[in-house]
DNA sequence: TGACCCACGA
């Protein structure tokens, strides 16, 4: 057969497929944007069973699959496909983050990479550039910067913002600051990365600062601008710069549901908790994280009572608590010695089979503790899966609330026999066990390996030497009868 | 097809 025969005969396959598969292909969009994965399942069946899995239906799958977030069956087809075009790539690794695989997306990439006649595009970046910046790879960030500037995309709005977002969330504020101040066109989302950045950085001022700068220079904020300054006023307590970015939210109606709760959080935060409870009342519809904000607020101001019973109401309303207000709500309880409620919820996390997370064991295993019921401390402890830290950690300090010393460093021993990772709350948690049996001596002499363990573990987490007076120093000993300062 | 954003606390 010669070429042009060959050529003739695929065109004409081509008109005999196409208005077969040309319904299929657009019926496989839909179920990708409504991400309804059993239909696509049992279309693809039929496609097989009916010999119409053609190679122009095959790359729809792929997108329609990865769209599902059905990462399996993308894969598969993904891999058998003969050729793979940029946008195939795109898809594949923005469904990878999607998944919180970030490491397979920069897999994807490093295939599109290798792979002939096939270059990332400005859309490629940003994925890939938020892959590695949620797995804090900066290095491989750097090297993706170094890419964007060689392939000309490097002066790219999309290309440039998740950059930002990348060094920020990588703790490289200067690197950030660089870019920013480097960018010819910047876009509303520029400016909210660099205030959240700053702020989630420990720069509260300097976020405040930028966002009063980005209103002078009249660019126009959106919701997500002031639901990433609001944090910052709340951490200064800076009731008036919060109230003047409420009043911006009023002028430029960017009320959603998210402002609110930004909203009510700040307030809280500043101590204003009448007004906190008047945008909470105010909103039309809130959610788990307006009712925790609600609740924290009242903590926070000292009033555990009225949290309690909101949370009564919330649970009324039909409002399925989260971890995060399980936490305050077992906090509170602790801190007003109230046994009742916390059980109460205890039972109720374990209908709802919540009592395997991390937080919660370990709130539980510190309500208990400053409830003073540690044999309900240690029955939550047995069942942790014991290899995190944070409920050790939990358990370590009931032990010493409730002037059980010798079983905290007991417990400690046990947890460097489990080879379980020691930090910083571990060290502060275990040496008041030290000064309850009123002697800090055995820590620095008799039990020196587990001293020279400590700080040995300390050293290698914060990458210098750490001294016993160092350690000391940061441990609370108010109460204990030998201070840091006496021991030289 | 895409970049930024709310609650805890370790």
């Amino acid at each position: 057969m010669n070429g042009p025969t060959k050529t003739i005969i695929s065109k004409i396959t081509k008109l005999l497929l196409a208005p077969k598969t040309a319904p299929y292909q657009s019926l496989l969009k839909h179920y990708g944007a409504t991400q309804s994965l059993t239909r696509t399942k049992r279309l693809h069946a039929h496609l097989v069973t009916s010999g119409l899995l053609s190679t122009d239906i095959r790359p729809v799958l792929v997108v329609t699959y990865a769209n599902c977030g059905c990462v399996h069956n993308a894969r598969k087809l993904f891999d058998e496909l003969p050729q793979r075009g940029t946008l195939l790539y795109n898809f594949m690794i923005k469904m990878y983050i999607a998944k919180g695989a970030c490491f397979e997306a920069m897999k994807v990439f490093l295939e599109m990479l290798r792979s002939k006649g096939c270059c990332p595009d400005s859309y490629t970046y940003p994925f890939v550039i938020k892959a590695s910046s949620e797995l804090l790879l900066i290095e491989y960030g750097r090297v993706l910067h170094g890419l964007t500037l060689v392939s000309n995309f490097g002066s790219h709005l999309f290309v440039l913002n998740s950059l930002l977002a990348m060094y920020m969330n990588c703790g490289e504020v200067e690197e950030a600051r660089k870019v920013f101040d480097a960018m010819k066109e910047k876009s509303v989302v520029s400016w909210n990365t660099m205030i959240n950045g700053y702020f989630k950085n420990g720069f509260a001022n300097t976020a405040l600062a930028v966002f009063n700068q980005m209103v002078g220079s009249g660019v126009e904020i959106d919701g997500a601008s002031v639901v990433s300054v609001l944090p910052a006023c709340g951490f200064l307590k800076e009731l008036e710069a919060g109230r003047r970015v409420h009043g911006l939210v009023e002028e430029k109606v960017l009320g959603k549901k998210i402002v609110s709760n930004a909203l009510v959080d700040m307030y809280a935060k500043c101590g204003g908790l009448d007004e906190a409870r008047l945008v909470f009342d105010n909103m039309v519809e809130r959610d788990v994280v307006s009712w925790t904000s609600m609740i924290n607020g009242y903590i926070l101001n000292g009033d555990t009572k009225s949290a309690l019973s909101l949370f009564k109401i919330m649970q009324i309303e039909g409002l399925r608590p989260s971890s995060v207000t399980i936490t305050l709500i077992l906090w509170a309880c602790a801190s007003l010695n109230n046994l009742k409620d916390g059980r109460c919820v205890h039972g109720w996390v374990m209908k709802q089979r919540l009592d395997s997370e991390v937080a919660i064991e370990t709130s539980l295993i510190d309500m208990y503790a400053k409830c003073n019921c540690l044999s309900l401390s240690f029955s939550v402890f047995t069942r942790t899966s014991r290899k995190k830290t944070v409920p050790w950690n939990a358990m370590l300090s009931g032990c010493v609330h409730n002037k059980l010393a010798t079983e905290a460093i007991g417990l400690f021993k046990k947890m460097l026999v489990e080879g379980v990772e020691i930090n910083v709350a571990t060290c502060n948690s275990l040496l008041p066990a030290y000064g309850i049996i009123a002697d800090l001596q055995p820590l620095l002499f008799m039990e020196e390996p587990i001293a020279t363990l400590i700080f040995k573990k300390l050293a290698s987490s914060s990458g210098r030497e750490i001294s016993v007076l160092e350690c000391l120093d940061n441990i609370c000993l108010r109460d204990l009868p030998y201070r840091a300062s006496r021991i030289t």
